[in-house]
DNA sequence: TTCGCAATGTGGACATCGTACACATCTACG
DNA sequence: CGTAGATGTGTACGATGTCCACATTGCGAA
């Protein structure tokens, strides 16, 4: 447990792993900068040599959950795109499926990670910070610029008017984050997983006539 | 400041009014229970007898904000309906309203009263909490069942397909909610009022449709 | 009416947290 | 080398939630 060198060498690392654990656990609230420099191996302070303060740390947190939401939303995507491949090669049908997937990736890592999920809308960027690399997946794009490739694509195979393109990512994920909020925290948690699972496609269906 | 009796006589009630306000100027993490305990010119221990710990005393300054939250849906109602009301009387159209009036309403409340939106979702009483008459408003509903009654009035009307009705209050309330998370503490945030306003429109054009 | 008990408020204490300030130790570069 | 900047330590303070023992009071039974 202890360290024989005086130097950590690379604390930074260290103590955000921690955090990202600690937001695994309990959210966002539950990084708490103590515990994060205790499972470091190190005394309290050391942390302000590497975060301005606590808020630092639960931020780099937060882009780091970001970045794996939009990992989730890319496996999602190849998952279903996989499941349909040598079959026929509609343009148009995946494009659909790329959309849906993004929003059941969404969905899906907001279940499976309710800590992280609340982390990454912790000190929510505003709109600068959603296009941040930093919170971007293994492809380069980030959870909101995936939404937004994924609408492109619907509107190019002619399933979605090209005038009701402009500000439509915030349309279709305000819903799909509406019902992970509710999922995760809100009234319907504690809905069993395939109710949930029914719920999403529900969802997204109800987007796609809408969109 | 100073009481002259030993006893209060209504703390319960003024550390929920305290608490309230705290909750008002900053969310639900803004209620300290020392601090209501002090505008309540009382001992922070006096606070339990009222409530078993600072939980329970966010949890019922909750219920109150539902409640309020109610309230301004009734009056985002009440007011859409008086707009239209010496016209005709056309059934389809007033369903309309009066649906429509649910989600600004809604969202309203979100944009002028966050801290309180974001108290009436923590702690978050589960489905069955969101039919306790504590978060009625005048009329006697909580903004769930608000949202329920306009959704049997569309289908009534023949506005929406009687197939879908079952679990729509779910969808239509998870593309509201969200949109008013992604505004008041997501990306959205600092939205000028009139954009959210447009927003707001446009989210519930897509929602009329997709039902 | 009186007395005693349950309800309500007080005082003091403790652990935990974030963070400020001064000091110790090391590493890299002139 | 040796010194300056970077990194980790120690001590301390104020704030918070909550526990325990005690003080004060009002209300109903005797």
């Amino acid at each position: 447990m202890k360290r024989e060198t005086y130097r950590h060498g690379n604390l930074r690392q260290a103590l955000l792993e921690a955090g990202i654990e600690l937001a695994r656990e309990g959210g966002p609230d539950a990084v708490v900068l103590r515990e994060a420099t205790r499972r470091a191996g190190v005394v309290p302070n050391a942390a302000y040599r590497h975060f301005a303060d606590r808020n630092a740390l639960v931020h780099a947190v937060s882009l780091a959950a970001m970045a794996e939401l939009a990992r989730t939303m890319e496996a999602e995507q190849a998952d279903r795109l996989a499941r349909r491949a040598a079959g026929d090669a509609n343009a148009a049908e995946e494009a659909r499926a790329r959309f849906r997937a993004v929003g059941t990736g969404y969905l899906r890592f907001a279940r499976t990670e309710p800590g992280l999920f609340r982390a990454a809308f912790f000190v929510p960027g505003d709109m600068v910070e959603a296009e941040l690399p930093v919170s971007a997946g293994e492809g380069g794009l980030t959870p909101f610029q995936l939404l937004g490739a994924a609408l492109d694509e619907l509107v190019a195979c002619g399933l979605m008017p090209a005038g009701r393109r402009p500000g439509a990512e915030f349309l279709a994920w305000s819903s799909v984050h509406g019902l992970a909020v509710l999922l995760i925290d809100g009234p319907l948690r504690g809905l069993a997983p395939e109710q949930a699972e029914d719920a999403t496609e529900l969802l997204i269906d109800m987007i796609e006539r809408g969109l």
